[in-house]
RNA sequence: GCGUUUGUAGCUCAGCUGGAUAGAGCAUCGGCCUUCUAAGCCGAGGGUCGCAGGUUCGAGUCCUGCCAAGCGCACCA
């Protein structure tokens, strides 16, 4: 319909060339909107404000003038010129009822489009260290990443969903010394565990797992583990030489093969929970993308050799460093430290390398927001790499701050304190969880009142859009009870008996769809999807309240019913798409 | 200090990339179940769009400067 009036309009403003008031080589670019208000029709266009300077003339006698020239169109039944000179087009509604039986030809299908034309997008989200289980604040990273995922490829794109999985560095040694000590402490072992350890009772677990299959095979008496180890902050010493030295202690007692075993039981069993996690969330991933492969397959060195050569590396104090403040970053960074251990950074770079050599057309990172500083470094590496930095695209999410009603519920991962994603799933349900996350724009603060979401009662939202689903499957329900079939031909044949303004409303909501999704999934924007269908389940039980469906005249009946099949099909195709479900009853 | 994100109703947030009288939910107040589910509907009150300038036919939206909050500014990841 919009293209239908842009080249209605081209015909205006090509007239209006052949008679002078224009100059011919201007090309105005058409605009037409969805009018707020239905006073003002079906759609508007802002044309006549915008060539009111080029052609020299007062706005609403241009838009008299493009009026007078526009083309007759059967679909266009009246167009009026309104406020300083907008052009606006009133919709035969018999034209707009084509969606409701094109709704159910498409069924599934409908609003699915391929103006992404098949073009490779990697998406890759979520990516929190395996060092614990998902707390709630990577949750609006997993619900934001895979519904911008779901709905690229609903709109024709080639999807690929991707975890980095960061099973090299410090934490993860952390992490491995941390379950060793409290594996120690199952063996009997008696001490004070390290202030800057992970205290998180999943570490306990993994310990326990581990003293049950391999009894006491990695067990070491206390006197010699913390013999000449530094003195822990809370004795006065440093937090940080502490643990170290505890890593190192661990890698020389156990020896490098029985150190990786242990490293190695705990990153599996976190990520077994990980994924584990997120599928039950409905968050599933093409490709689990690991650090260690990359030093493992020497893709770092290779990267950095690329950096070499383009000569954007240098050595200072024993470091390399990359020189990204030539490419717009504030500051150039280490790559390659001192004592010859590369950084996250260099890993980075190698991963981003690796990306590209994917030959996908876009590569979007969804990060927190914290890491926004970030951003830089790594469009600067890519550069370096020679490749065009169009193709990353950084989305952010702002982190969640949980309440318990008016109480902030503090989180740190290493002292353990903190609600989980599962926890939240378990409390609030799956349905909630997900409507919640994704119903605020991503790069918006979020506060998320867990009182509120477990609330059972109509104060959440998902339960008002599952609702007028549920409530049209039971209009169904009761036409089975009282012996009535539907009859869709005939309701397809009467559709223009749909004359109350709910009615027209709803229809011209539900052509709305399409475009929708699209610039949700082109902008990144799920939380739009969400407020399209919030106003379609408000536009509706705002209908079943004012109109019987079942009614005795069967040409209304069936017209009725085969528009509100036409909303809940797509309260479904929009519900489905974000993984929540469709109750047929509630 | 520099960078960045945010500031819209009592609270939580939308606002269709510059359009017409700034919207929704919750909360408050008043109505609607003999009728397809009241987890619903109808109505009312509630606003200096952080503040001040600027750009133009037109600004919550764009530019500048302040004010406030979050985040970032490692040879951590």
């Amino acid at each position: 319909m919009k293209q239908k009036l842009e080249s209605l309009l081209l015909g205006a403003v090509a007239a209006l060339k052949t008679q002078g008031l224009l100059e011919q080589a201007l090309n105005p670019i058409i605009n037409i909107e969805r009018t707020r208000d239905q006073q003002h029709g079906d759609f508007a266009s802002n044309l006549s404000l915008m060539l009111a300077k080029p052609a020299k003339m007062n706005p609403r006698q241009l838009a008299e003038k493009i009026v007078e020239l526009l083309p007759a169109d059967p679909a266009v039944t009246k167009v009026e010129i309104a406020g300083p000179g907008f052009i606006n087009f009133f919709i035969d509604p018999k034209a707009q009822y084509q969606i409701i039986r094109k709704i159910h030809e498409q069924g599934k299908q409908f609003g699915l489009s391929q103006v992404g034309a098949g073009k490779k997008v990697q998406v890759e989200f979520v990516s929190a260290n395996p060092t614990g289980p998902l707390h709630v604040g990577h949750g609006r990273g997993a619900a934001y990443g895979s519904a911008v995922a779901d709905l690229l490829a609903a709109v024709g794109f080639d999807v690929q969903r991707e975890y980095y999985v960061n099973d090299a560095g410090r934490q993860m040694d952390i992490l491995a010394a941390s379950i060793w000590l409290r594996y120690l402490e199952e063996c009997g072992e008696v001490f004070t565990f390290p202030s800057n350890a992970y205290r998180g009772e999943y570490v306990r677990d993994i310990a326990a797992n581990l003293h049950r299959q391999a009894g006491n095979e990695y067990r070491h008496p206390v006197t010699l583990v913390f013999e000449d180890i530094p003195a822990d902050e809370p004795e006065g010493g440093n937090k940080d030489e502490h643990i170290d030295a505890l890593i190192e202690r661990a890698k020389t007692l156990l020896g490098a093969k029985e150190y990786q075993f242990v490293f190695q039981a705990g990153l599996n069993e976190i990520l077994v929970d990980i994924r584990q996690d997120l599928g039950e969330f409905g968050v599933n991933y093409q490709e689990w993308f690991s650090e260690r492969q990359l030093m493992d397959d020497g893709s770092i060195d290779e990267a950095l050799k690329r950096l070499d050569a383009a000569g954007h590396l240098y050595v200072k104090d024993g470091a390399t460093w990359f020189a990204s403040s030539k490419l717009g970053d504030e500051k150039d960074r280490v790559v390659v430290r001192d004592n010859g251990q590369g950084t996250y950074f260099a890993s980075d770079i190698a991963y981003h390398m690796n990306k590209l050599d994917r030959g996908f057309d876009q590569i979007i990172n969804i990060w927190g927001a914290d890491h926004h500083g970030y951003i830089p470094r790594v469009r600067a590496a890519m550069q370096a790499l020679g490749a065009d930095t169009d193709k990353l695209k950084v989305l952010l999410v702002q982190f969640a701050v949980l309440y318990r009603g008016d109480e902030q519920v503090q989180m740190s991962t290493r002292s353990g304190s903190f609600v989980t994603l599962r926890q939240l799933r378990n409390e609030v349900g799956q349905d909630a969880a997900r409507f919640f996350y994704v119903m605020r724009k991503s790069e918006q603060h979020m506060d998320f009142d867990l009182k509120l979401a477990t609330s059972k009662s109509n104060e959440n939202p998902v339960f008002y859009v599952q609702y007028a689903h549920a409530r049209i499957c039971s209009v169904l329900r009761q036409l089975d009870e009282k012996g009535l079939a539907r009859n869709i031909t005939l309701g397809d044949e009467s559709l223009e008996r749909l004359i109350e303004l709910q009615e027209i409303s709803l229809v011209s909501h539900l052509t709305r769809y399409p475009e929708m999704l699209e610039k949700a999934a082109v902008q990144y924007e799920p939380h739009l999807l969400i407020n399209y269908l919030r106003e379609l389940a408000a536009e509706f039980h705002s209908y079943y309240n004012a109109h019987q469906f079942i009614v005795d005249d069967e040409a209304v009946r069936n017209a009725r019913l085969n528009l509100s099949c036409a909303v809940k099909q797509v309260l479904a195709n929009g519900l489905n798409l974000l993984r929540i479900n469709t109750p047929e009853a509630m």
